[in-house]
DNA sequence: CATATATCAGATAAATTTTTCTGATTTAAT
DNA sequence: ATTAAATCAGAAAAATTTATCTGATATATG
């Protein structure tokens, strides 16, 4: 099982985080990035799809076609890869299931839960993928 | 999709929950339990079979059979449920999904992350079921 | 213009999780 | 004893998520 984001997003954001270490100018074909993450090729390709249609990533098509990262690496935040990809819902839903879970109506752990949750959020908002880079890469070249 | 913990451990938590609002030596069989918390009898039936087993909850067969909360609501933490159910993965994953995720080998947001899932362990741990009682009572109401 | 190599779109397959079903066993009450 | 009502165990079905495949389209290059 995933931690809280769903596999197309672990994805998404080890992908991106790659690219914003690299060259914007430089293309990356799907198989090289799905190399460099080590996950599946097709599974790579269909997530950065979802990413260009949100524009974070761009693509060029063809012969010596590939991905590349549509904005500059100090305007993207973690918490936009998160979104376009799973959506807000993790934000918003009760930890423990309950429905209408709310100020007015909260479970028992609602105060503290929405705490973190707000912390969580910071956390994928507050620092751009430059200010990751130098983290981003040490992990990448390990893997 | 839920938000970190499994379907199945969200039931097991509101059963649970459910159950530390009552009196222990009431028993209450899966269709009762299942119609307050609103979900499906089967499933909060297997649930329960699982948290019988690891002891959190007492089951008795046949005839007026039932569960019932088998340790006092002042001993049992939310996290033993996570536990029981979910095992310790969500606290021990890496959140962007990096394998090998370590302070030695670190992602990028390893310490931000460590600092929430620390305390989100510690949410779970902290208070026991006796003392969300009121809490509880307040939301099982209200579904 | 032809070819090789990409993305892209959508279908399909596989795996996992969630949900339901079936039958066996247990037990209280008559 | 017999019966009714419950857990329990495991299989089966449904739904969802993850992963792969296929074909269409786009484009750089010779």
């Amino acid at each position: 099982m995933t931690v809280i984001f769903s596999k197309k997003c672990e994805i998404g954001l080890q992908a991106v985080l790659f690219l914003s270490t690299q060259n914007s100018n430089t293309l990356f074909n799907a198989h090289k990035i799905a190399e460099k993450v080590k996950q599946p090729k097709e599974f790579v390709s269909k997530v950065l799809q979802i990413l260009t249609k949100s524009g974070i990533v761009g693509s060029k098509k063809g012969k010596n076609g590939g991905f590349f990262l549509a904005k500059s690496p100090a305007e993207v935040k973690l918490i936009e890869i998160v979104l376009a990809i799973d959506g807000k819902s993790v934000f918003e839903n009760c930890v423990l299931g309950f429905p209408a879970c709310s100020n007015d109506n909260p479970c028992p752990v609602h105060n503290q839960w929405g705490k973190l949750r707000d912390e969580a959020y910071l956390m994928l908002s507050k620092e751009s993928l430059s200010d990751l880079k130098y983290k981003t890469l040490k992990k990448i070249v390990s893997l």
